[in-house]
DNA sequence: ATTGACGTTGACGTAAACGTCAAGTTATTG
DNA sequence: CAATAACTTGACGTTTACGTCAACGTCAAT
């Protein structure tokens, strides 16, 4: 099986990101891809990272904030504490997470009724 | 009817920031108070506008696009093109937070896959 | 009249998340 | 072998959203 792997600008293509903001990541802490020489080689597995951290983002987490998810999910296999500092961790992002969508719910039920009225000023045509 | 207003702590108390805060949203164009010689004074108006950029700010709106939705709202009664544009912008909100929702039920989801399998890890005692 | 709470305007500082050079290294290809 | 493309580190710049003084005004209460 021949491990794919990938260079740093075909992540940055695949996923719509500079070069600059992959290494950046590394420097945070939140990738370690091995090194050929100086250049750096990605993996499969940095590359479901990468995937991870920008979903996270997309969802309002700090790249602090999923460095210490990271961080968690690696050690928590092993000792107790940490799986359950790892749920706490969760559960009050899960929390958070419920509140924003319930904010989204709200405005995007306003928005419908300001363009509906904003589409009956104009003389309704459709969208 | 006598008019309720607000100073600028009592205001910052109940949202919960500070009067920087308020101030500098005052700077960037998103409130404007009447005042009392020097001292700011909130009406209702101002304390929904208040409301409605805290809010902004939770589903992710930077305060410059809070900014452009206030003055597109404020001019839109009039003009035929502002109304058009305004509608414009609203929908492709309305896409971007519809995403950020799906974004939100898939990590919802994975959360709650992790955990009850850390919770399984531990025993199976309920959270 | 002074103390204290509350308010004001600058001006500068800060953290996060990169962007933007600069200056050098390695690899390959015509 | 020289040019070009792709990569490297390092340092400094930038934007957003405030925090943090400093220095001063004002008003009610003691």
């Amino acid at each position: 099986m021949a491990e794919h792997t990938f260079s740093i600008s075909e992540l940055a293509r695949e996923f719509d990101v500079t070069t600059r903001t992959i290494r950046f990541y590394e420097d945070q802490g939140l990738l370690e891809p091995q090194r050929a020489g100086q250049r750096r080689i990605y993996s499969r597995r940095d590359r479901v990272r990468l995937m991870l951290i920008l979903r996270g983002k997309r969802i309002g987490l700090s790249l602090l904030e999923i460095r210490e998810l990271f961080d968690l999910y690696d050690a928590a296999s092993n000792d107790e504490p940490q799986l359950r500092e790892f749920i706490r961790i969760l559960s009050r992002k899960e929390q958070q997470l419920q509140e924003q969508l319930d904010d989204i719910r709200v405005v995007l039920g306003e928005i419908g009724q300001i363009r509906s009225q904003c589409e009956k000023a104009l003389g309704k045509q459709a969208s």
